[in-house]
This record gives structure tokens, sequence and C-alpha cells, in this order.
DNA sequence: GCAACTGAAAGTGTATACAATTTTTGAGAC
DNA sequence: GTCTCAAAAATTGTATACACTTTCAGTTGC
């Protein structure tokens, strides 16, 4: 999602990982062992404890004292909350972009919707799942805001980890087709409706969220591959 | 601001040096060299290095490659963005709270107030700091949402470290008199007004910028003692 | 058969070692 | 006096070492 390539090891390390979090490539309650992991990246531990630290803080792992690294199964509850701070964020931000449109911004807006019609289209179910987040990232950028450019990004790694990554792709459609519905609203210059389009947007997203705890697969490497 | 007491070694040390920098106490692009805090804290460097990798992505120091680390200089623009982004979620915590308020929170949110008075009155610098921030962080734990919570303390930690801490008693009075102000419209359930003192509040702080840089205190011990 | 114990194996938490880079120091030229 | 440059000192980045904790297999006792 939010990606900088300061081509740091630890840098790669943490984008790998998250990554693989965020496709489900390694599934919540995944124990990550560090020995497993400076192995398979081809350096010592010091780095990637660095790396697993960082993800802590971005709330997409846990550590448990002594026991280790595992991928974070968020509550219901935190589910709740990280849609709310979401809303927050995101239905005021659907109000700026609305004053602040332009025909540049619109098109490109447009361009990547176009984007996510053709990974839905050739089944690219991880290039789908970043592409629907990163457009909420992108009209943050636009907006010229990097702090809730972040922030935004942050959140919405966390909602891909909640929410299941193989929704149908009928869903994946919808998404994009009310990213549509919301660009022309935007176009249109009518607040009130773009707003609410988001609200609902958010709504529906949040609404396929699942519960069942898949079972761990334990094999790293193959996750990283 | 936002406090966990892990009691594991590298988060003390996380603590203190955010307490140190939004306090002022380390000014904005003081070195922070690994041996010297390591001697400090009387471990070694691998938990210095933990702790100041956490601090970069809280945004409140910076490190350059093989160059080390140093407290963070936020630009104006990034001020900026940081207000505006405490605005979203700000304005519309202060719509949830008017509605979801009640004689307890009323009097949690004085109680708080009664401390800030307090802490101006005695002069305790860094105490009134803390208290004026951790009033709007109150906020967000009592309409329970953590995710909320967490990031406006690091929001706010953020504007501590911009927004001068010596500025006079008398603005720190005034942040209090206008929190009294915005309890006593949540309470009247006056969501309009409540809303309109919170935008203003955060637009008095916001216009206490300062833009001057200090020269550096490289004496982190005594900074830290 | 199964619960409780014991020792080995594996894993984490911290310190230290060492290579590579940057900063400082000091001598010499102008 | 200060500018340049080279060697020394200090500092960072990564790997390794080692103590301590958890995990697990095998075994004993019932």
């Amino acid at each position: 999602m939010g990606k900088k390539d300061d081509s740091t090891p630890t840098r790669t390390i943490v984008d790998a990982l998250t990554r693989a979090i965020v496709e489900h490539r390694l599934h919540p309650g995944t124990k990550l062992a560090e020995q497993k992991l400076a192995d398979h990246f081809g350096v010592s531990r010091t780095l990637v404890r660095q790396a697993l630290f960082q993800l802590v803080q971005k709330r997409l792992i846990r550590m448990e004292p002594a026991r280790g690294a595992f991928v974070a199964t968020p509550s219901a509850e935190e589910a709740r909350q990280v849609f709310a701070t979401r809303r927050m964020l995101e239905l005021e931000m659907t109000r700026n972009m609305v004053r602040q449109r332009s025909p540049q911004r619109i098109a490109a807006l447009q361009a990547h919707v176009a984007q996510e019609r053709e990974a839905v289209r050739r089944g690219d179910v991880a290039g789908r799942t970043e592409l629907l987040g990163d457009f909420h990232v992108h009209m943050a950028h636009m907006l010229g805001n990097q702090v809730l450019a972040q922030i935004l990004s942050e959140l919405i790694s966390r909602c891909a980890l909640i929410t299941l990554m193989y929704q149908s792709s009928r869903a994946a459609e919808h998404s994009t087709d009310e990213h549509v519905d919301l660009i022309e609203a935007i176009e249109a210059g009518d607040e009130a409706l773009a707003v609410r389009l988001m609200d609902e947007h958010l709504s529906h997203v949040e609404s396929s969220l699942t519960l069942d705890r898949k079972v761990p697969s334990n094999d790293i490497s193959m996750a990283l591959a």
C-alpha cells in the first residue's frame, strides 16, 4: 500500500511481510520465527527483529514476551473501531475532494479505477486488493496531506488483515463500481451525494468482515516466496 | 501522552525519549548518539536502536543513513497537515461526544480540567503540556475507540514537538478555558456550538506555532536526567 | 492408557564484536 | 589565518555469541 523504497534491508523485510500479511498469504495467528525469517531473507536475526518491531507498531503482528511474534488477530471490536476512524477521516476527505476537484484529479481517479477493473478482470487477487485500498490513499495524496495519507494507509492495511481477501471477485467488482459512482458525484460537485456514497461504500466493505479463523499456515517460506 | 507500562526496557527508552522530545528538553535537530544513550540508560546499543526505530515511526526523530538519529524538525507544511488531520478526527469526535454525553463523562472531563488548572497554577510546564494534550485523548477513550485514541495521541505528540512548549502560562490558561467552554457546550447538548468551539480551539493551538529553531542542546544526559 | 515429570532442543532477549562509513584532528601549503 | 588533505577516532550497520525461557519428546509412575 504505502510504498517507500528506502532500499534499506529492514525496510525490505517490513514491506515483504506487510504484503504477505495484508494479502493473507500469512494467516492471522501464524508464528513468525525469527531464525526462519532471517534464513529466508538471508540476513541475521538483528534485522528481522527490527522489522518485527515496526510491524508491531503497525499492528500487523503482536509479540508475546519470550514467545515470539505472531500475525495479528484483530478482534471484531477492533475492526469496528478501525472502520469508525476511517469514516471520520474519509467522509471529511471526500468533502474536501469535492471542493478541490479538478479535471486532472478526476482523470487520475478514473485511471486508477481502470487499473482496478483490469486487476479484477485478470483475476489478480493480490493486485486487486492493493488497488482497492490505494484508491483511498490516492485521494489523500491528491489533497496534498501526506500525514492523512500515511494514517489512512495504515488503517487500510489493518482492514485488509481483517477483511476476507478472497472475497468473491463479484464483491471486488462491486467496490470498483462504488468507486466509479463516487468519482461521478465528485465530478458533479454533489458534496452530499459523494459523502453518502463514501459512507455506504465503507459500510459495504465493513460488512464483508469475516470472523472465522483459518488454520495457520506455518510454512513461512512458501508464503513469502 | 499515551502511556503503556509494558515495562520492557525498550519501552522505557522510547517513553523517556518521547517525553524529552515532546517536552522540548531535547530540541529539534539534536543528534542522538547511540552509545551515549546506551550509557545513559545502562543498556547496550541494541536496545537503544530498537527504541530509535520506533521513534522514527512515530515521526519524533529521523535517521540518516550512517549518520545517526536526530530529533525531528517538522516543516511548517507538515505542521499544517497534522492539524488538518486532527481537525478531521476531533470535530467528528466532538459530535459523537455530544451525542453520547452522560453526567459521568462530563464529570470526568471536568476533573481533568481541574488537573490542568492545578498544573498551570503551580507552574508545572511539562505536566501542563501533557495534560492539555491528554484532554483530547481522554475524549477518544471515553468514546471507547482505542484506535482513534492511539492515532490522536501520536498526532498530539507531533503537535507538541511542533508547538512552542514554553508558551506563556497565559496561553495555557487560555487552552484550559477553552476546554471548559467545550465541556459546557457538550453538557448542554449543543452540537453545533461544541464543534465550533473545538474548531476554534484547534485554530488557536495551531496559530501558536513557532518556526524558530533553537540551538540544539547536545547534552543528552542533562536533558534526560 | 494417560497424567506428570525431566532433559534436550529450539527460540527469544541482550550484549558484544567487527566491518564500513563518517567525523574529527592535525600537519602542511599558501 | 585558513584551506586541503590524510590519518586517527568515533559512530553506525550487521552479525554473532550467550544466557535464559519456552516448547516438546520421551519416560516414568499410576
